[in-house]
DNA sequence: CTCCTTTGTGAATCTCTATTCACATTATAC
DNA sequence: GTATAATGTGAATAGAGATTCACAAAGGAG
């Protein structure tokens, strides 16, 4: 099979992209090594050359998602400095990174993924809070521009953020890929961001926005 | 152990009490027939006595889940005429369910309950079909009372309004309880039912918005 | 009471998958 | 080039869990 030998952290890059892919189209069920080795083109053992066992091949890809959910974070931090924007191309930076990695949310919420394992547990909760922090951070400063209403805590405020895509994703993925989940979270965001903004009535979109979207 | 003898009827309902039990503790990973069977005060192979399998056993909890869920509906459409309070009932109610039987959205949204099983997958998106059915149904009434704004439609207000409680629900669970899902959900119900209803601040469309949206 | 159906049991089987290990092969340092 | 470490392979092991089966016991019908 593969008569070439790759150095462990190309491996593992390998190994991990592989992974995600399995989950995307099989589930947290259908993880198994052989998959992934398969996918990688290697042998089953082979994968303990570069991960100590399945459940580190799990914690990596953990943090493989968290670095792809916080590289988000960034990106739209270095687009705009108006945080509702900024907020708003997060929105649609997350949907199309769950499109395109349907098993993002699928190790994310799995609710399986720990299980037992409580550690796990909680290192997902951590992962989710620090998104979130972000996601925070970006209210208190609209709030602080008085752009957002502040009888609604920042914390508050990024739950309901995440509100608006996730159950658009599941019955996106439920259904095959039937549904709209982009379409959807527009509307969601647009009702939302309507409902948060400071003063008597929502206010007319940004001029901004328009010219945001197309670069997208 | 069990010396008595009970009816198959009495048996599958323990079974499937006992299931969702588990998997409210172990997730779906952990619902294992042993587990089960133990619970129920029984030995493993007796299950196959009441079912014919697993798979019935977990599409069996399926049916127990569906009759919940429209269970709640049923409820509230008895408790009020206006649509929306309804719907905030059915949220209360909604979130009360899942507190007490944290089985529940792991098997819905377990993203692995099918995996490969794609039957499965089916039945589950006819299940939220159903249950967002009849929420979009409250909805529709609003619109028709003029309680709520028309240019949403009931499909897109019940998926957001799913959004209301199940990231909260995901925290909570990922937290070990310590998130408050129940404060949550009453926070993001004001924030969405003001925003959704008709009234003073009919805020006007952008359609730029609508028409920069479809390019994506 | 006796027969027969239903329900419960324990051992056995079977499959799937993680993991280990001894050995082979490739890359790399010298 | 050779030595050495890193990487890959295939077979073997081990454990978990679903499923089957022959047998036992309970409960109702007659």
């Amino acid at each position: 099979m593969a008569r070439e030998k790759l150095d462990t952290e190309v491996r593992q890059e390998q190994i991990l992209e592989a992974a995600l892919d399995v989950v995307s189209r099989k589930g947290m069920k259908g993880l198994n090594l052989g998959a992934v080795a398969r996918r990688v083109g290697l042998v089953p053992s082979a994968l303990y050359r570069h991960f100590d066992n399945k459940d580190g091949i799990i914690d990596a890809l953990l943090g493989l998602i968290e670095s792809r959910l916080l590289g988000n974070v960034a990106a739209v931090r270095h687009e705009t400095k108006d945080p509702l924007l900024a907020l708003e191309l997060l929105l649609r930076r997350h949907v199309r990174l769950i499109r395109e990695n349907a098993g993002i949310p699928r190790v994310v919420f799995s609710e399986e993924v720990y299980g037992a394992n409580s550690q796990r547990k909680a290192q997902v909760y951590e992962l989710l809070q620090k998104y979130l922090g972000h996601v925070a951070g970006f209210f208190g400063e609209a709030q602080q521009d008085g752009l957002v209403r502040t009888d609604l805590s920042p914390d508050e405020l990024s739950v309901m953020f995440l509100g608006l895509v996730q159950p658009a994703a599941i019955l996106w993925h439920v259904s095959d890929g039937g549904f709209d989940v982009t379409r959807q979270a527009e509307k969601a965001w647009r009702v939302f961001s309507e409902a948060i903004r400071n003063g008597e009535c929502g206010t007319p979109e940004t001029e901004e926005f328009a010219l945001a979207v197309k670069e997208n």
